[in-house]
DNA sequence: AAAACTAACTAACAATTGTTAGTTTTGAGG
DNA sequence: CCTCAAAACTAACAATTGTTAGTTAGTTTT
């Protein structure tokens, strides 16, 4: 499964496509059109329409637990952690910015795929919210409600795919600090 | 165009299913027989598909510039301003969990209303960003990069549909104050 | 009671959907 | 130049799409 270079195309195509009008409005004779080729050729490259979507949305939601995964084993303090998965979606948002849009508006469409996109998922979700649990409870941030913490922040992160694309490059340096100061400063004097 | 009872029942069936696949995922069959009716007979009551997703939208819009334009005209702190920002996504929210998810993922399927979207839209968040470059120089919250501060609040905002659903009530009573807390005073000790 | 209206139905439509089968073209290595 | 596999093609499919036309039964208005 290495994926050639024609079929790593069309799913890069075919994320330009999904972000645009989501996965169910997207025909594979669209997909066709904008990599030259009839509707039928693709079937040379993928195996199915869903498979494009499996790949495009399973490769990322791995990739997150993967860097969850080595911030939770780290030994740093909470507001490290909580910097580093920062920093993580930045990462991970400015290199797949259009498969995030597959991601988290398209999940739903997996269907064989979706328990275990859902593992994945609900993975993800406990080990943040744990290390926020664990900084509350070792009072090294403050004791805010930590379900409303990690919703804003997963809320704030998940989104970001909407908004570096249109950052040029200097702005992009300093959105590690800036969604630092807003996410975990506050705006208060 | 008062909209009959049963109109409004088409758009409230209409929302849920919305929600769970996404409008283009949604055939008049699926809406049909929730109402349980054929899909023929949707349109005694309804002009098209994209009327219903228009009605569902474009209502939710016009609620929020509203609500807004009402903010801006206020003479409130900065501080205050926000807080009544984030009272408006959630009332909003509660009243609409199931419209909020068209509002938010499938607006680009407008079409013909899409102009007029956009319009509500971008008016919303200029309001929206001139609070905050206004509170800044006034010294009233501390200076942040405006544009950050606009994305990560919008950004949980609108993403409230996600998460109130599943709240009971309790927990809705202090949503304003935990999410102000969180969304303004950070979590930095 | 007649007329008009409402809201459901059946039947059908043209277009579009994802996908398959079978065939031809292409291009690199012998 | 020949071979052969990779990758394109044409043609078609069965199913599904949003929507229209025409009809019918029940209710309301005249």
């Amino acid at each position: 499964m290495k994926a050639s270079a024609r079929k790593q195309e069309i799913i890069h195509k075919s994320e330009i496509l999904f972000k645009e009008k989501g996965y169910s409005a997207v025909t594979m004779r669209d997909i066709a059109t904008v990599m030259g080729m009839k509707a039928a050729s693709l079937y040379n490259h993928i195996k199915s329409k869903q498979e494009i979507l499996s790949i495009i949305i399973l490769s990322l939601a791995e990739e997150f637990t993967a860097g969850m995964d080595a911030i939770v084993v780290s030994e740093k303090t909470t507001l490290e952690k909580l910097q580093e998965i920062i920093a993580l979606h930045i990462r991970i948002t400015i290199n797949h910015p259009n498969g995030m849009a597959s991601l988290n508006a398209d999940w739903m469409h997996l269907e064989e795929k979706l328990d275990y996109y859902f593992e994945l998922r609900d993975g993800y979700e406990e080990n943040f919210r744990k290390i926020i649990v664990v900084g509350i409870e070792k009072n090294e941030i403050s004791a805010v409600n930590p379900e409303v913490l990690l919703f804003s922040m997963l809320s704030t992160l998940r989104s970001l795919y909407l908004w570096i694309p249109k950052k040029d490059e200097v702005s992009l340096t300093d959105l590690d600090a800036d969604l630092s100061k807003v996410l975990l400063k506050g705006v208060m004097l």
